[in-house]
DNA sequence: TAAAATGTTAGATAGTTGTAAAACTATTGT
DNA sequence: ACAATAGTTTTACAACTATCTAACATTTTA
């Protein structure tokens, strides 16, 4: 199924690039994997692990967001990140697609 | 045989931050998209397609070998690059692995 | 209302990196 | 040997970015 959902997902070129650079910092990748480990996660369970301040919290986060990886909605005082899992496998998709053999 | 290929090839973490490093800039990226569009691409006919210098070039070639995505050898006075598509697909795989769905 | 908790924004700083010019090495051709 | 070609390395610089502190807005709780 998830391979089929990531064929639904049309990525711009400018969106691959946001990705990539949105993948490409290890810490903000630290992120994405605890963000997608929790079903709906709230920032403030990131600062409890990782030493970071609340504003690198909320910068990274607004990456994701504008890479399309996660999608953020507030409930209150909390602001529960999703990972798109679907969009993440368009990325992948993409990716071997440009490197594919040529001619096959 | 590629997804078979893939799985053989096992990264480090480290290898899979340089990886993801590299292919973060758009222009190292077309490079690499080029490099996978011949057989064995010297670095001449990158240059032909780029407005680089061949300074530039050099060094992001560096950078995808040091990441392992390309292989290169000299032949005289040409280096002959390679794509290595297994290693590509060992990131995308680890990539997926790492953002997979919570128990499943 | 006051205080506490959660997240955002603005500004500053330190580190990283993509780029080119120039000097260099090594190979090929005359 | 000389010149031309292919690529590397060094150095320098401008642009970008991860990070923090401090001030802010918003929501919950006492």
């Amino acid at each position: 199924m998830s391979a089929r959902a990531a064929s639904r997902v049309r990525l711009t070129g400018r969106q691959f690039e946001l990705i990539a650079k949105a993948l490409a910092d290890p810490r903000r990748m630290a992120l994405l994997e605890t963000i997608a480990g929790e079903a709906a996660c709230p920032c403030q369970r990131l600062r409890d692990q990782f030493p970071v301040s609340k504003a690198t919290i909320s910068h990274h986060i607004k990456e994701l967001v504008r890479a399309g990886l996660v999608e953020a909605h507030r409930e209150g005082q909390f602001l529960h990140c999703e990972v798109q899992r679907d969009v993440l496998g368009a990325y992948t998709a993409e990716l071997l697609r440009r490197v594919a053999r040529v001619g096959a």
